[in-house]
DNA sequence: GAAGAATGTTGGAACGCTCCAACATGGACG
DNA sequence: CGTCCATGTTGGAGCGTTCCAACATTCTTC
């Protein structure tokens, strides 16, 4: 007897019913009766019978699965969107498939199409910077919503993400409500979430008649690139007394190139980071941040998604969720030797 | 006409074929002309044909896809193994599942079986403590690798992890050799790693005279848990001068919670950890630890899976690498105060 | 006690693909 | 000029499920 997986038909052979009675019996319907009920799921076990998904969504053109796109597991706020989702998507009795894109885009797109493949009746993206041609390619193949990728709903395409301008607005306002005037931009690249964030800044520095004193160095979310724009703060603008870096691993880093050039942080300078990393508190030194609602964003996608599911007409919806400040270890007055 | 996804009977009508030659010509055979081939990739172009997975998998008994079990998203140590993992598996033309178990054990059960619904061909359990009788039952199944589980070959199942006792070994010499003897260990509970490198710690610590010295405080491998057990360290024992950490986000929780009983690190107080995660440099100062070769240990495991894959009656392999030193900015010599 | 409803149960037809044996077609070869 | 081989191509069977119409059987109801 060769080591062949039983099927539906070994067990209806075994409980000595059709295979029909079988398939209502381990899905759980209550059209079988007792007796049957017991013997199948008796003969089930004893074969170790196991439903074959592959079967089963192709005779039900159902794969109740969801499809998440992780842009980078490394950065643990990816991790956090995560459980919102996953919350959300078991309490719908659906299923979660999750890819991990990565640097290279081409990876992201083999990725996706693997979804797309797995026929998932639906697909979240949760990435920073995310090629809007291609999500609205797969848009027009299954209801996608993004996350923490900005306003994509123009496209047609649900997004949820956080305020971003607003909450860089309340963080640079947190600066100079402190008494800091020279404070430097680390930002996250061009991604719209690192633009807008960084509008944020340029504004309220604007409005604060700062104008013209804006400093913006290039980084790019990541604890590396963080170190480096601090690095070049410190070489270009060591009067520099505040930071307002544009994520919070690219603030762990600034954070670490501050220290090491022999600032004291807070007391000679200040950083306050965005997204509300768990691992942010590390330390004695407790990273000063925007906080998103990174779990709550998550169950909102989810939402979003089998809301769509649930009436493909639907309109594309744009959800924005304000961050809160939550002022920490890494912020301060400024060294006394501040002027105005 | 209804939105049907096209399937291989539609690109070979358009394409005035056989569905046979669409589905030898989809897959890359050399056995289609020319012609065909372009005329077939043309139609299925133009309708936008994507094969079926569901379908393919289950005509073909073969899903081409190993599914990975990730014990905890949150701590980037298993990413870094899962970036090993995948590198393998994309290198045989296979795809990867990833599935996230979870406090809950009866979370994790589902997800296995849920892998198991989808015909994964091979396993990979990467997770710190993993109930050793649901891995055999799941091993029944399919083939199976743990990873920073421990030796559990004796159960016929492949593993990878690290020397963890040997490592714990070094680490507790290390402290040893700068000239701490009030050493105190976090460890990690009651896993089988954790377990292991309270081992190589005991042993140390008798080997070096210090026999009934010992002090072990439970933790449970999280931040949270390293921050508690390092309180308790100080108020039950304020004389000692270096902790061994079962893991670095335990030991991140214990740096925090001892610079916040206003010890210095590593002035008062030494600290190593272990893993080698790599936001383990973050702040300025940066984590002395037992670096695992994390991406490398993935490498592996999925090399083992492939290898037991390619030949079932393979005997199950225990694969355990060393761990290195890596001295960085939390361990130095014990204040002068200390005596021998 | 016959008609109808409720309750269980069944076989066959899909689902979209791959595999296989079989079949054309057209040279090459003796 | 028939045979053999290489090259393309094809329809049908089968993968393990779900769905559906149809069928038994038992229970109501007048």
């Amino acid at each position: 007897m060769p080591a062949r997986k039983p099927t539906i038909n070994d067990v209806a052979a075994r409980a000595g019913v059709s295979k029909s009675l079988v398939s209502l019996a381990i899905r759980g319907s209550d059209r079988v009766s007792d007796e049957s009920r017991a013997a199948i799921l008796r003969a089930a076990e004893e074969l170790g019978y196991r439903p074959n998904a592959a079967a089963r969504s192709l005779a039900d053109r159902r794969s109740h699965t969801i499809g998440v796109l992780l842009h980078d597991l490394h950065n643990p706020i990816f991790a956090q969107v995560l459980d919102g989702v996953q919350e959300v998507v078991r309490e719908h009795g659906f299923r979660t498939m999750l890819v991990t894109g990565d640097e290279t885009s081409d990876r992201e797109a083999t990725e996706i199409a693997a979804l797309l493949e797995f026929q998932v009746e639906g697909i979240i993206l949760i990435s920073h910077d995310l090629d809007p041609e291609r999500a609205l390619r797969v848009a027009r193949e299954c209801p996608v919503v993004t996350v923490l990728r900005g306003d994509i709903s123009g496209a047609g395409i649900a997004s949820v993400c956080s305020a971003d301008t607003e909450g860089a607005t309340l963080a640079t306002k947190h600066l100079l409500s402190l008494g800091h005037t020279r404070i430097a931009h680390i930002s996250g690249g061009v991604s719209e979430v690192a633009r807008a964030r960084e509008v944020g800044y340029r504004q309220t520095m604007a409005e604060a008649g700062l104008a013209g004193q804006e400093i913006v160095l290039p980084g790019d979310f990541t604890e590396a690139g963080g170190r480096r724009a601090a690095l070049r703060v410190w070489e270009e603008h060591p009067d520099v007394t505040a930071l307002f870096v544009a994520n919070d691993l690219s603030a762990l880093g600034a954070l670490a190139a501050t220290q090491g050039s022999g600032r004291s942080v807070p007391q000679d300078v200040s950083i306050i980071g965005y997204d509300g990393m768990s691992l942010a508190a590390l330390g004695s030194l407790t990273l000063t941040t925007m906080v998103q609602p990174l779990e709550e964003m998550g169950r909102q996608a989810a939402g979003q998604l089998f809301a769509k599911i649930d009436s493909p007409r639907r309109r594309a919806q744009h959800v924005r969720i304000p961050s809160v400040l939550h002022p920490r270890g890494t912020t301060a007055t400024p060294p006394s030797a501040e002027r105005q």
